[in-house]
RNA sequence: GGAGAGAUGGUCGAGCUGGUUGAAGGCACCGGUCUUGAAAACCGGCGAAGUGCAAGCUUCCGGGGGUUCGAAUCCCCCUCUCUCCGCCA
């Protein structure tokens, strides 16, 4: 949620920030109708006033014995004038609070504008492996080394599930127990949280109202029930932003470094290309999510932070990536600033996200009113959200088997994951 | 699933026979006195949001609606929490 109060002083400012979106928004007719807003808001506060005051009068006079009859006629007029004048309000702020709830983040000033052809590549890390044979596809690989079965994946879910089988399975976990550790040992608590959320969830993170369509809804559909249908979390950056929803955190308790494991459930509706055939893009995925809540005047570093702790991460798997710097129309709406890390998929001859860190600054923090008191402070001030994937494993398992692939289709595994395969150092062909 | 109790400011907790209660009191926090320093004690301050240049005014006692001149207080609906019973892991 954008500050209206900055909508109203820095007009320019607001509409060239969303401009970098490739969004053309004109505040004339929001602005008038704000000034509307707020004269009748002014002129029903002073009819309330009014009331207020001779309503206080009403029990001395009957005190003192007077006839109140004639008082009390007059206050009916006008408290049926405050309602009439209430409702008309009550539209006005309705109106005006869902526009706001459309409009996404404001750009961060050094990120470029325009679409997913702006964004820079500011760093790579190793580099292409050079196979000396005809590589393999990670459907393949996974299939020969009877790590995934797609098929009957595809028997119990549909189009876009999979099943970790075996080996498959065991190193999946692996990979999320590295991820755990390393957050562990870094400071970050580690939550296990509902994967069933509210709509007010799904309001804070930004996803709504105008993703609804885009998540898997358990019993009602939006908008018949909004306040209590539940929906299974696209991420568990959408249940960690909630975590402290409405409430007033002191500033000696900043920052706050949370990580959680989910399987992320998407719709991906229309979204299917043949060549992310495999574990690419699929309903149900597992990814551990890191999140910071912070002083705004620390966030920038903390997401420096959380950038270096995804890099780590596939550095220490050993792959080759990239991380991009994402231009304003591709970062996600709630987000001022997102960098992403690609791994390498040599059958795609492309880089696939693994991990897309973001700095919300304070966007999220207004919709799901997060707020903290500085010590000493008087105000409440909002605070800084920031998340960033450490990591999902859908790109990171194909990634790994497609890279660390030898000749006879085995499958060497990283040394970091080997503790948790029982010292397993490479995976061969079942058949 | 059935029955009952409850939801009040950062926190705990009064008020709930409708009208100086936006809300007592405790704690926490901030400022001060005292002290070599700290603690204790004492004194003072201390909810949020909207609107306005400001003084101020308005709104908010889980959420929504209603009754009334006037609602934290009465009525209805919803959500959540707790206790008991049943059922299941």
């Amino acid at each position: 949620m954008l500050d209206i109060q900055k909508i109203r002083k820095e007009t320019d400012q607001v509409v060239r920030g969303l401009a970098k979106r490739g969004l053309k928004i004109d505040f004339t007719d929001f602005l008038a109708k704000d000034e509307k807003r707020r004269q009748l808001i002014s002129d029903t506060e002073a009819l309330k006033a009014k009331r207020n005051k001779t309503s206080a009068e009403i029990p001395k006079l009957k005190k003192a014995g007077q006839d109140v009859s004639e008082v009390l006629k007059e206050m009916k007029t006008l408290s049926d004038e405050i309602k009439e004048a209430d409702e008309v309000l009550a539209a006005l702020n309705e109106e005006q609070a869902e526009y706001l709830a459309g409009l996404p983040n404001i750009p961060a000033e050094d990120v470029v504008a325009g679409g997913k052809e702006n964004n820079q590549v500011i760093k790579v890390v190793g580099k292409k492996p050079d196979f000396d044979f005809e590589p393999r596809h990670h459907v393949d690989l996974a299939e020969q080394l009877g790590l995934i079965d797609y098929a009957r994946g595809a028997k119990l879910g549909g189009n876009g599930y999979w099943i970790y089988t075996g080996l498959g399975a065991q190193l999946e976990w692996a990979l999320l127990n590295y991820f755990i550790e390393t957050h562990i040992k870094d400071g970050y608590k580690m939550m296990l949280v509902p994967h069933s959320l509210n709509y007010a969830c799904g309001f804070a993170a930004g996803q709504f109202p105008k993703f609804a369509d885009d998540v898997y809804w358990l019993d009602t559909l939006p908008g018949d029930d909004r306040d209590n249908s539940h929906f299974l979390l696209p991420t568990a950056e959408t249940a960690l932003v909630n975590l402290h929803r409405d409430e007033i955190l002191a500033e000696s308790e900043l920052p706050k470094k949370y990580f959680a494991y989910t399987p992320c459930y998407r719709k991906e509706a229309g979204s299917y290309r043949a060549e992310e055939r495999g574990m690419i893009r699929g309903h149900q995925f597992n990814k551990v999510e890191m999140f910071q809540y912070t002083r705004p005047e620390d966030s920038e570093a903390a997401f420096q932070e959380l950038v270096d702790k995804a890099i780590a991460l596939v550095e220490g798997l050993g792959l080759h990536f990239q991380v991009s710097k994402l231009a304003a129309g591709d970062c996600s709406a709630s987000m001022g600033r997102t960098n992403d890390i690609e791994v390498w998929i040599p059958s795609m001859n492309d880089y696939k996200e693994v991990s897309s860190a973001s700095n919300a600054y304070d966007y999220q923090a207004r919709r799901g009113n997060i707020r903290f008191r500085r010590d000493g402070g008087k105000r409440n001030e909002f605070l800084h959200t920031l998340n960033a994937s450490g990591l999902a494993t859908s790109r990171i398992f194909p990634a790994i088997l497609e890279q660390n692939q030898l000749a006879d289709g085995s499958v060497l595994i990283p040394e970091v994951l080997r503790k948790w395969m029982g010292g397993m150092e490479i995976i061969k062909p079942v058949k």
